[in-house]
DNA sequence: ACAGAAAAGATTGCATACGATTTTTGCGAC
DNA sequence: GTCGCAAAAATCGTATGCAATCTTTTCTGT
């Protein structure tokens, strides 16, 4: 059974649907930060952006709305998601229960051409910690939800790979807004320790060593509700 | 077809939104069957039979393929999913590796009553197979994929809640395709013993229990491609 | 009679239009 | 100055229209 056959969709993009096109953008913007959470994204807004009628903005914006990313309200338009510390713990909760077995199913299906892969993904991810600058920090932040991606692509589960794709930009999500620090520089030397045990195939080793690094993701979160989620409610914008 | 015809008394669902009603019901006609794997479900068709214009129609359709009840082909329309023994496969890797975990939350989560929900549930479930008539075996379908969405409910986590919404629908879609037998009467038994362990704070052998049952579930299927995938997809209607 | 081409019909993709709802603005009273 | 309320503006929900694409039927030549 082939394994890379899958990395990249080699789907005409052009002809693919353009919602799709602009939900890929928007969740990029918000996955790394450009979009703040409480943005509001109003149709019009986005279709003019986009140079689409109203008709599919909505219908990226709608797609948005499934993966959580963005919640909307009747009558009163999308914004970018805003989770509560109880879906915060809620999305890491959903990780330490699926992340662990993806590992082990990537340790039973890796190949050199991936191992290959991940190296390139370790190694970009590397040089954007080493960079400075707002652009390096989301591309550092971006790169390090791709290797779980990664991950989840080599495990060869389509349905398991889609919900880490949701639950890894949810987290991107709930670091923004309760991060402590950039996370990222203990993340990087956990990944190349993920892979070391991945290449050995260790499966029981990365899988535990997942499960740690979820938790150290976790851990580095302040949780604590800030001055009441009510007055943060109340001022979001 | 008809789908919307067998009237639910109109509900609350003024307030609510028209697409999010429709899809419920067009789920329910698939997830028991009203509805075969490869129907097509025309916008036109859908609008003209829930009354609303195709726009609204079209949402509907557009949120059952982000559940991958319904696949989409550009230009062609909408059909009811025909799942692939790999993606019948990855269904129910995904439930093996989710359920467990939901199992244990639940149980240290369960109150009165909850108890009492789910000695309910098992009756409604018992009920339906002393029945006989297609009626009683969809009522029962339902009834055994409920069971596991209460499950998932008492594990108090959403964004799971929702994964498993998802992968019990799509096992129901499986079920149809690959099913030997009726399944459910020894998924009946199953159940009770699921809820037994959970009644007891049991968490580890509700765990075991229902890893056991999804293996039972997937043992029940015959996954062999039947006469060539290639000949299935192109007489596929 | 059959294969292939052309036309007719059906269906989707997308834009636009209009009523409904929400938000903002303007203005007068306190 | 600020509070309340009504009008105006903005935004959303939905229906409908048109062009593009796909499917089916009809027609024609061999």
């Amino acid at each position: 059974m082939n394994i890379a056959d899958q990395t990249f969709p080699a789907v005409d993009s052009a002809n693919e649907d353009r919602a799709q096109a602009i939900r890929d953008q928007l969740r990029d913007a918000i996955v790394d930060r450009r979009l703040a959470p409480g943005t509001k994204l109003s149709e019009g807004e986005v279709g003019t952006l986009f140079d689409v009628s109203r008709t599919v903005a909505r219908a990226a914006l709608q797609m948005l709305s499934f993966e959580g990313l963005v919640r909307t309200e009747r009558n009163r338009g999308a914004f970018v998601a805003n989770p509560s510390p109880e879906e915060a713990r809620q999305v890491f909760a959903s990780r330490r229960l699926i992340e662990p077995g993806i590992a082990i199913a990537a340790a039973g299906r890796m190949t050199p051409a991936h191992v290959v892969a991940f190296k390139a993904q370790l190694d970009e991810e590397g040089r954007f910690i080493a960079e400075r600058g707002p652009s390096a920090r989301r591309s550092e932040i971006k790169a390090s939800g791709d290797f779980h991606l990664l991950l989840a692509s080599v495990a060869g589960n389509v349905i398991l790979q889609r919900f880490m794709e949701e639950l890894v930009a949810r987290s991107s999500l709930v670091i923004a807004l309760y991060g402590r620090s950039g996370v990222s520089s203990c993340g990087h030397s956990e990944h190349m320790n993920i892979l070391e045990a991945l290449e050995s195939g260790n499966a029981e080793r990365a899988s535990a060593l997942m499960l740690h690094h979820i938790d150290h993701i976790e851990a580095d979160l302040d949780l604590r509700v800030r001055s009441g989620p009510a007055l943060r409610q109340a001022l979001e914008f």
